[in-house]
DNA sequence: AAACAGGCCTAAA
DNA sequence: TTTAGGCCTGTT
């Protein structure tokens, strides 16, 4: 069955690959596929949502909750206004909303994203996902689910060079060793404080204070995670050299993710950041 | 060719 | 506790 899933305000095009998730492709105008917690699926934008092709009645809450359905944006985009800054990116940026992702994909997503641009992350993935997931069936064809803790836990170092992912091949073990033999509890992160759960992850090697809000972010909706990449610091340094405002409270997650797409794309006040590379 | 990419590790003060 | 240099790979 097709479904319309009613995600007011959405914005396929950049909610899916502006950065935060890296599996989702664009295939015509409008229409996007990608595999997300080892469920396959093909979308298109709607009016105030999205149709998703072809999936199962039981799967409506799974892609539901992914979207992130339980938060109104308007009324978070409605609170993140009062800032007149804010309010200008959401002219354009606006139908951006967070995914709720797995945490371990996104863990070893975002350790892979440190020093390194969307493309080349995106397929670093996917060649991961190619060498080491299992078989996702769906009726488009056969898809990869993102590899287990258990398999990326059994590689040694060089198994991974075809991924090409370099100097983070050795997180990448690390990080799937300490969540396999249970050093990080990953999946207790979720009880935990924002505070907490990041001391958690910063137990692993190529885990910093960046790549943690991250996973925070997506991988555990920690949405008053503010994660400060080279972007947002261009941001914040020309926008709020006093600090985030106090309306993002309690969305500053969601505030970041407009604002990291509003200093990369198609701001007049920002083109001298224009992006060189995606 | 040289710099840079949604940073982090390590060594050294 | 803070700071500089280096890092795989790929692109411009």
């Amino acid at each position: 069955m097709d479904y319309f899933l009613n995600a007011p305000l959405i914005d396929l095009e950049k909610t899916l690959l502006c950065g935060q998730a890296f599996r989702w492709k664009k295939i015509d105008e409008g229409l996007y596929e990608g595999v997300a917690h080892n469920h396959y699926l093909k979308l298109s934008q709607a009016e105030d949502g999205a149709v998703l092709h072809n999936i199962c009645e039981k799967d409506i809450p799974f892609w539901e909750n992914y979207f992130d359905l339980q938060t109104d944006y308007k009324k978070v985009l409605e609170q993140l206004s009062q800032d007149s800054i804010m309010r200008e990116a959401i002219i354009n940026h606006g139908g951006i909303r967070l995914l709720r992702q797995e945490p371990f994909e996104t863990l070893i997503s975002f350790i892979i994203s440190q020093n390194n641009n969307i493309k080349r992350i995106s397929g670093i993935v996917e060649r991961l996902c190619d060498e080491f997931g299992e078989d996702v069936v769906s009726d488009e064809g056969v898809y990869k689910a993102f590899p287990t803790a258990e398999v990326l836990a059994s590689l040694e170092e060089p198994m991974l060079s075809p991924i090409r992912a370099g100097f983070r091949n050795r997180y990448i073990i690390d990080g799937a060793r300490k969540v396999y033999y249970g050093d990080v509890k990953l999946y207790d992160l979720y009880n935990l404080s924002y505070d907490g759960a990041k001391a958690e992850l910063l137990k692993i090697t190529g885990v910093g204070n960046k790549v943690a809000d991250c996973v925070l972010l997506f991988g555990f909706y920690k949405m008053e995670s503010f994660p400060e990449d080279v972007w947002i610091k261009r941001v914040l340094s020309e926008f709020y050299p006093k600090g985030i405002p106090l309306c993002f409270k309690g969305y500053e997650g969601i505030a970041q993710q407009i604002l990291f797409d509003y200093i990369r794309n198609n701001s007049e006040r920002t083109e001298k950041y224009a992006k060189s590379n995606q």
